[in-house]
DNA sequence: CTAAAGTAACTGACCGGTCATTTATTAGCA
DNA sequence: TGCTAATAAATGACCGGTCAGTTACTTTAG
């Protein structure tokens, strides 16, 4: 007999990684960090759950895999911004809705949720998502609003006040999004909202025009 | 021999479940819903873990319990705008330095962390936090923002996104504060941020006077 | 044939919830 | 007033289940 069996696993030691990151993205947002399974993200991943530990010394450092792989998203926005030729207003109305639509697209506001939930559980956590993104979001927007200010385009104010006004209410849709339309709540429109929230805030901060 | 040794417990049926709740509210703050133990509570509230199942039947209803006594501190505020006479200008400025008071003081943060990261674990508890304070609080807001519009004093626009713009950098700064400033972030001054921000928005929101 | 990729059974710690037992308090009675 | 029985508050040892991490073994592949 013996019809040459296909074999029970292959050995992919180069692609593993990255399919078992992938898994624990989503089991994490799915249940954040103490709830999610080790061998629930094996067998997303297709394997068992030994193998994780092939691959990733522990459960926080599967994590710190998981924040790495979200992260990079930003760098899309700050190259946007650093690019960017016009005026402020022109930067604040192409940002506001790219930033809703990328964190639309990937998992952002899920792990943001998790870093959220056990930030006092695992400090080391909310450190490193600190750092690697939220710190930089805002310096990045701070810096921009002092520019303009400077230029005479946008009132006096605490620059890092501004910023938290101008992105807050996304991230705080994106949070709505996480965990209460689950339960049913009411749904936001995140693209409408940037927009609307664009045009509001630049009314605010602008300096009026010389008539 | 036998001198009166003060007994190793006392009976106090009355006092226990608040003692307990209060316990709770600072584990449950402290370590997210699932990382809290019942044990520590217990011996926060100075009693036995068995003593907590006298009084609450599981975990959940001892969280039920600690919601029940975070809510109420959202009734001051809803107080405060329905016997508000004046413009929405002057409802505003009363109302966001307002918040970040309450929400200072009380507990609400810590809570509404904790709600963030387990409602996917726990549905039921973000359903509960959502229709006992978060609908609650957008709802109002967003119809004394819709007030204001019919009587000309608001732009037109989503009276929800406004209401969204209005408090999520107040939401924002509350989760800032239990997030990132206990892993060495820059601390936020809420009250100032309230201000500046209450400032910003009523510019962004009001229809231009006739000059 | 050998190295290393992968498996699966196993261990040890942890924790929510239970329950038989202990102890404070109250009521009844002389 | 002092003694005792009855009651219910509170305890803490324990059980059952879960799960991160380990390890002895099996399978793949050069």
């Amino acid at each position: 007999m013996a019809v040459s069996q296909s074999p029970r696993w292959r050995r992919r030691k180069e692609e593993r990684p990255a399919e078992i990151v992938a898994a624990a993205l989503a089991v994490f947002a799915e249940k954040g960090f103490a709830a999610a399974r080790v061998e629930d993200i094996a067998a997303r991943a297709g394997v068992s759950k030994g193998a994780v530990y092939l691959y990733f010394a522990d459960k926080q450092a599967l994590f710190r895999a998981v924040v790495a792989e979200v992260a990079p998203n930003l760098e899309r926005i700050e190259a946007l911004a650093a690019q960017h030729q016009g005026d402020f207003p022109g930067l604040v109305r192409a940002l506001l809705p790219q930033l809703a639509r990328t964190a639309g697209e990937s998992r952002l506001g899920a792990v943001a949720k998790v870093v959220i939930g056990e930030s006092r559980n695992f400090p080391e956590l909310a450190r490193i998502w600190h750092d690697a993104l939220v710190s930089r979001a805002l310096t990045l927007a701070a810096g921009l609003i002092a520019r303009a200010q400077a230029r005479g385009e946008v009132r006096d104010g605490d620059p890092r006040a501004y910023a938290f006004g101008l992105v807050a209410p996304l991230v705080m849709g994106l949070i709505w999004r996480e965990t209460f339309t689950p339960v049913g709540a009411e749904p936001f429109d995140l693209l409408a909202l940037a927009r609307q929230h664009a045009e509001t805030a630049l009314e605010g901060m602008l300096k009026r025009r010389a008539a």
